[in-house]
RNA sequence: GCCUCUCUAGCUCAAUGGUAGAGCAGUGGACUUUUAAUCCAUUGGUUCAGGGUUCGAGACCCUGGGGAGGCACCA
């Protein structure tokens, strides 16, 4: 359901009907409105420029929360919040204010602040702004009060909140309005909170391992890094197509070669494909690449960075998966996706094998196989079929087949396999990272067996990119590389089941007004 | 893209095919220590849109729109 109000009345004397009969929202911001015009007659800006406030509510209930019931001080204070809460009765006012820190009671008093004031204060409405001179105080009862001496409308709120109780639980409103979700709904602002703190303890453990944030382009003139469908757009002045990108990792590789030796970047990144509770069209992925590192070092440093996060988050490295608790300090299992996926077929697989062999696997598993594909490809589709879905606490998946990982160094010990691993969580990718392929010989071979399957009709295979070989040919020392998803790790770490929830604007189809 | 579910007042929700309701918000009134304040009174609806079936549709059918889950694709 969208949003109905303003469409309701899209024509002015459509208002004025509504206003006429006394409700209704259109009537409602009408009356706010006049409100406006009486502030306005009487000399009083609803919308000032600024108010200077001493205190945060937080720092308020740091400072005075301890008081006993019932005790009044000389404390002066100012704060300033959005009225979430109004308690009238009779000649005494009781407003519940909050700002970004937390809530405090306003404690008004008719002779306190005089008839007028108390007056212009009665008509104030739930989600105008205030700022408030006042002293610190408890109730009888011992909440903690602001006794307000003066208040002042610092914006008025023409609309209406949502319910002050049951909050706003419409999701398409709740994603559409965001503004509205966070004023009202404490668990959406605490999402938000959480992802903050978990990027920003990333780029705490990232700046102490001597890890450099850079900024890469947006705009590709070729797609890779990854295997996805881009967005594509056009420059006009220089008249030329480019692709929204899928990944950093060609860039970032680049100043691995010019010897910035350990970069990363928490890159917005866009792929053309399905919306669903675990993906949005355009995602945040951390990705660092280390000169001299392998993956075991990106292994390691995937453990500290998301076990850092939590703690810094949370408080705890211990979240819940499905209702289970789980410890993230808790060693995370290493296991080869070719064995997870032979026990899930019950059948040795490896990518030496007979094509026909790994074809056949595939067919007593219901697994659909492309003519294209090689034995590397069907295997990891029967490690997604049958070992998956069942990675539920945290795990290393290692070794992915040569055939799906074009800038993976080959495994030092099988060159069927490669030095990669994908970390795993609740049946989720959460990261992937590898021993960087620094060969520009062999970097150019995989990439034209790229271009031959794009040629071959799968439209997710990447195209040679001649600039990067010339890179590789300056030299790129060994190098392990990281990509983490932001947003699922966010997720993970709120306890929410959805990407919606921890991406503060998902893309949605657009309103009708 | 396909399947299923869903859409009623500003918000949260009711309404065996038979007069569209409640709580909150709003309005008027009472109340100087409330805590979702309480009490009395009260305004407010193109039931997502458009067709159809029916004596009668918020409900049933069709088409369209938004959203959510699932499948597919992927992170």
């Amino acid at each position: 359901m969208s949003e109905q109000d303003d469409n309701n009345a899209p024509a002015p004397d459509r208002d004025t009907a509504n206003a006429a009969t006394g409700s209704g929202l259109a009537a409602e911001k009408e009356r706010r409105l006049a409100l406006l015009d009486e502030l306005r007659a009487a000399g009083t800006n609803p919308y000032p420029y600024r108010f200077d406030r001493t205190h945060t509510l937080a720092e308020v209930r740091d400072r005075w929360g301890h008081l006993e019931p019932g005790v009044e001080t000389d404390d002066a204070v100012a704060v300033a919040g959005r009225i979430m809460l109004k308690r009238d009765s009779g000649k005494l006012v009781f407003a519940t204010i909050r700002d970004r820190s937390g809530e405090v009671q306003l404690f008004i008093s008719k002779a306190v602040v005089g008839d007028d004031a108390f007056d212009a204060i009665k008509s104030l409405d739930l989600g105008d702004w205030v700022g408030v001179a006042g002293t610190a105080m408890t109730t009888r009862k011992g909440e903690l009060s602001v006794k307000a001496e003066r208040i002042d409308l610092l914006a008025k709120a023409i609309r209406p909140m949502p319910d002050k109780w049951h909050g706003l639980h419409d999701v398409d409103t709740r994603f559409r309005q965001r503004y509205a979700d966070l004023i009202i709904n404490d668990e959406a602002r605490h999402h938000f909170e959480v992802r903050h703190e978990m990027t920003a303890s990333f780029r705490r453990t990232l700046a102490g391992h001597g890890f450099i944030e850079v900024e890469t382009p947006v705009l590709h003139p070729e797609v890779g890094g990854a295997t996805a469908r881009p967005f594509t757009t056009h420059h006009n002045t220089l008249d030329m197509p480019l692709y929204l990108r899928v990944a950093v990792e060609l860039y970032l590789k680049r100043l691995i070669v010019g010897g910035m030796e350990r970069v990363y970047e928490i890159a917005r990144t866009f792929r053309n494909e399905g919306v669903s509770p675990r993906h949005n069209p355009e995602f945040t992925m951390m990705e660092l690449y280390q000169a001299f590192a392998d993956w075991t070092d990106m292994m390691a440093i995937t453990e500290e960075l998301i076990t850092t996060a939590a703690r810094d988050a949370l408080g705890t490295t211990v979240v819940h998966v499905r209702g289970e608790p789980v410890d993230l300090a808790d060693p995370w299992p290493r296991r080869r996706l070719i064995d997870l996926a032979s026990e899930g077929c019950g059948v040795e697989l490896h990518p030496s094998m007979p094509i026909a062999d790994v074809r056949r696997v595939a067919a007593d598993h219901d697994v659909h196989v492309e003519e294209r594909w090689g034995a590397g490809k069907i295997i990891e589709e029967l490690f997604e079929a049958t070992a998956e879905a069942s990675i539920v606490r945290p795990m290393f998946v290692t070794g992915h087949p040569v055939e799906i990982s074009p800038l993976a160094r080959v495994d030092r010990d099988d060159p069927f396999l490669t030095e990669r691993f994908e970390l795993f969580v609740e049946a989720r990718e959460l990261a992937n990272g590898y021993t960087e392929l620094n060969d520009p010989v062999e970097q150019r071979a995989r990439f034209e067996d790229e271009v031959a399957a794009k040629e071959a009709g799968d439209d997710e295979a990447g195209s040679l990119d001649e600039d990067y070989i010339r890179a590789l040919e300056y030299g790129m020392p060994p190098t392990g590389g990281l990509g983490i998803g932001m947003d699922r790790l966010a997720m993970l770490l709120a306890g929410v089941d959805t990407i919606k929830e921890v991406i503060l604007f998902p893309t949605l189809r657009p309103e009708v007004f």
